[in-house]
DNA sequence: ATGGGGATGGCCGTCGAAGACGACTGATCT
DNA sequence: AGATCAGTCGTCTTCGACGGCCATCCCCAT
């Protein structure tokens, strides 16, 4: 005959079925400064430039997992491509990301601005549009700013219906930086 | 060379990975009366007293996927199960549930209150405890107001401190029946 | 005229704060 | 045994305030 804790035992199963690992991250060298990427076994969780690991820690462990490691094999695959993108050798990357607890919205948004290619920019607006809000200029423009994924999820590529760069979360020297070595400035 | 469309891919690689249903349902009877039961392939979704199917669907879809059908093999276990218990011939389940974006706190409680042994009661305020919350115990009220899989996880053993039955979300009666089945009450 | 540089008024999703609920309880008083 | 009351707690709902926006209008310096 079955007992009670057979139901608990599916509860704890349930919740414990990823891995031994929630998260990994590590921080790594970039012509735009050091790095923090984090992963998890579904994909990317935030590539930053700010190095502040603590912060990240508090922030990972409260969205992905109590079990967050300082593990450099976990993000081998991003620093691998990040690398090679900045070396010029990769225009497009080929990286599962951890967008867990994103809006719908968000979600959209960030799924057609991975489709913006290298070397080629997007209107706030226009970006709104193929993601089938075409009035949410502006929101989109929260969406990029809290991008949690840059350069990866190219929120770079996205620049004022003027032509302004606008504004970027890194800092704008990083905009420009990242557009120059699309090949989009100058 | 890999192009821009391999991350858009990896996207909805990881949305679809559900199955081809997000999930089925079917209305069968009980000696409480019909009984609409709903489940995902990581368990029962939903358990209700209220045959209205268009809500539920409304609700399902909203919260598991688009793809919802009438299935009643999906449900066989749960249903069987049930029966089973109905028949007095079970006194526990073994089945999983699907408790997708509930509240941590929630959670606790359920899983707490999947424990409550068939037969046994326990107040409002010790489940809270057991939970880690010793003084949510109205907190606790309204998680079993809002149970979604009622009877599997038996809100029906939950009584008031001063050993008054205080309320049940199929009503008041069925809360009777149950603990009437279950040898609590008569 | 032509193109920059402000100023202005809509438009939009997210987040945080505040307030309104109960399937509660323990104490107190009829 | 009720009834009243205050103390407690997690959700849900509103509400208001933000911005990596944009089109329009105006004003000036080329």
């Amino acid at each position: 005959m079955t007992v009670p804790t057979d139901l608990d035992v599916r509860f704890r199963e349930s919740a414990a079925r990823s891995g031994l690992l929630d998260a990994g991250y590590d921080v790594t060298d970039s012509p735009l400064g050091p790095l923090l990427l984090a992963a998890s076994d579904r994909g990317i969780l935030r590539i930053s430039f700010d190095a502040d690991i603590d912060q990240h820690l508090e922030w990972l462990s409260r969205h992905a997992g109590r079990r967050i490691l300082r593990s450099p094999r976990q993000v081998d695959g991003v620093r691998r491509e990040l690398d090679e993108y900045f070396e010029g050798k990769r225009r497009a990357f080929d990286l599962a990301v951890d967008l867990r607890d994103v809006t719908p919205f968000t979600d959209r948004v960030l799924m057609e601005l991975a489709r913006v290619p290298f070397g080629e920019t997007v209107t706030y607006a226009e970006l709104a549009a193929r993601s089938g809000r075409p009035k949410a200029a502006r929101a989109v423009g929260m969406t990029m700013n809290r991008n949690r994924i840059p350069i990866v999820l190219p929120c770079h590529r996205v620049i004022g219906a003027s032509g302004s760069l606008v504004g970027y979360a890194g800092g704008l020297d990083r905009k420009v930086a990242l557009l120059t070595l699309e090949g989009v400035l100058l």
